[in-house]
DNA sequence: TATAAATGTTTTAAGTATGAAATATATTGG
DNA sequence: CCAATATATTTCATACTTAAAACATTTATA
């Protein structure tokens, strides 16, 4: 019935994801020397457009404000990332990628699509598609529930 | 073209079992206080039959020995499961759901099952099942590449 | 304008995660 | 038999995660 098909689908959804993320992971630290939350992290600063505030980021990556203050810290020793001051807000940073942060990121970009892509190229456009459109489904449901 | 709905379909999978996730851990810790990763060890060892080794957990959970360690001690703590000592190898130890474990488990197995039914109501079965099916065909392929 | 409330960030405590080193025990080839 | 090797678990160092408390600063209001 369908209880058992959605606990199906769903242990499925985890298990693939808990797979891909562990060669990701491992990708990312082998070739990169950056952790899956740090180049997360540096990715939404790209989406952003560069520059974000601290708060941002953690709403924007759905995770505490703690956290985003340890992984910014790894990031800024490791000279990926700059804290700058709000002269306006006192109370603010602002996370900047800084030019080798920038750099790591294109490459790390490049090498996650495109290791994605041969990890599904097995499956047909037809089947990615299908796929795509239930996954969206599911996030509309989710995002509706989260309000 | 193709590896653009990759990428979106994986991003897709991956917030959606992130916000899952997150509810999933929070129901968990207010009704029982018990974590995800505490969950997911119990659910082995109920799978198992009842009683495992450390590292046939490891290896069934896909995570570190040094972790399951960790998880145990404190499940340990609470009551929940118990080490015995195995006489034929004194290396092992052998991990099993106390009656309270037994207990909780099934409580929370059954939440867990009502809750992922009750978000995923709003999907039709079929939508479910064509999910269901390109899940299998991705788990295949990542099975297959692990080897 | 004091001061209370709100906002932004960091710190803290507890738990999770990895990979590597350490420890304990078992197995095996010389 | 016994030294090398393999296996099972724990410990360690580092990093990530949350929620809650602490701290700093700004905004709103009595």
């Amino acid at each position: 019935m369908k209880d058992e098909i959605a606990l199906k689908a769903w242990f499925r959804m985890l298990s693939n994801t808990a797979l891909i993320e562990q060669e990701l992971r491992t990708l990312f630290i082998q070739k990169f020397n950056v952790t899956l939350p740090q180049f997360d992290l540096m990715a939404a600063l790209h989406h952003a457009g560069g520059t974000e505030k601290m708060s941002a980021l953690s709403q924007r990556m759905k995770v505490s404000n703690g956290n985003i203050t340890g992984v910014v810290d790894r990031l800024e020793r490791d000279g990926l990332v700059e804290r700058q001051a709000q002269l306006e807000d006192r109370r603010v940073k602002l996370i900047s990628l800084t030019s080798l942060g920038a750099e790591t990121f294109a490459l790390m970009a490049s090498a996650h699509k495109s290791w994605i892509s041969e990890v599904l190229a097995e499956m047909s456009a037809e089947d990615l598609d299908v796929l795509y459109q239930q996954l969206f489904k599911m996030s509309r449901i989710l995002k509706e529930r989260a309000k």
